[in-house]
DNA sequence: CGTATATCAGGTCCACTGACATTT
DNA sequence: CAAATGTCAGTGAACCTGATATAC
């Protein structure tokens, strides 16, 4: 294929933003572009482990939490606003997991407006069955130590309040 | 819009997780989902501030690429190892560009199978004045303190350096 | 000859916008 | 009536596979 680096192409970068002057834009233009690659390293892992199930890592985190109910059923709205998706993502979603026998769609017993998701025993099923295979390939042996991890995780964390997604 | 929440999504599908006994997993899940989320964040915030300028941040990444070498050219394949993306994404991208004039393509002197992209003066004019928005209205300010910026790019140079991004 | 470099066609996936019907 | 909920159609973007032409 290609050959592979001897340098970090986004140090490198950081570089070049020091030598145009922008020292005080360098270490956020380092971090942000560091996230758009770090993310696309994790998500191809998580989608070739996902793909043998017929799953992408979208409707895995839809499945997981319904799975993770009392009833395995969700409002819409709830769904959305813990994914942190938009509506129609999640429409979407609901439409390839419904036509895969997963989920169900059902009124909602109290807003006739809304609408509610219903795991089924299938979907419980590969969610199980999913979750075993990212925890055994991916979450288990990310590629960072221990405590690289939860300091990742707490400075997103931070990052994350400060967007406002949550309080 | 949707309530916003009292509480953090991805702890509580720690939580979950640690419930499930899947304790040796819980931190990975949680790091790779806050990876997702962020890059969620930051890429939206990076074109919104971009889409006025006719540029996507994948576009925007190559065309200042291109304005930091020393004669504005790049061959296909360095474009390619340097932004690591798919080589079909970066075809894609530079018909864009080229459509908007930003670049040209040009045979390669020395290896008639390569093809140079080569950075025109309003690529470059753009190019600047998309950096300057960007630097001005994101990386210099992308929601988190010095220190959290710096650890944030360490501790994904380590994960970037594992998945032999670079040696 | 086999290998490497791009491009192209076709398909998937996800996000977003604007319009809409329905219900509160 | 205004606001909220969800769907739908259409658009855009990025990625991938497989096939191809060209050149090394």
């Amino acid at each position: 294929m290609t050959a592979p680096l001897t340098f970090d192409p986004i140090e490198e970068a950081a570089r070049q933003w020091r030598a145009h002057g922008w020292d005080d834009a360098a270490d956020g233009m380092a971090a942000v572009t560091s996230l758009m690659r770090a993310q696309a390293i994790m998500l191809g892992r998580a989608e070739a482990i996902l793909r043998p199930l017929g799953l992408s890592f979208a409707r895995y985190e839809l499945l997981t939490l319904l799975s993770f109910t009392q009833r395995g059923t969700l409002p819409m709205a709830r769904a959305v606003a813990l994914l942190q998706v938009h509506p129609t993502s999640v429409t979407n979603a609901v439409q390839r997991l419904e036509k895969a026998g997963l989920v169900r769609r059902e009124p909602h017993p109290g807003d006739g407006r809304a609408a509610l998701i219903q795991i089924t025993a299938g979907g419980r099923e590969l969610a199980a069955e999913a979750t075993k295979h990212l925890n055994a390939d991916l979450f288990t042996q990310p590629g960072l130590p221990d405590d690289g991890l939860r300091t990742l995780f707490s400075v997103i964390r931070d990052l994350r309040r400060d967007a406002g997604d949550f309080a």
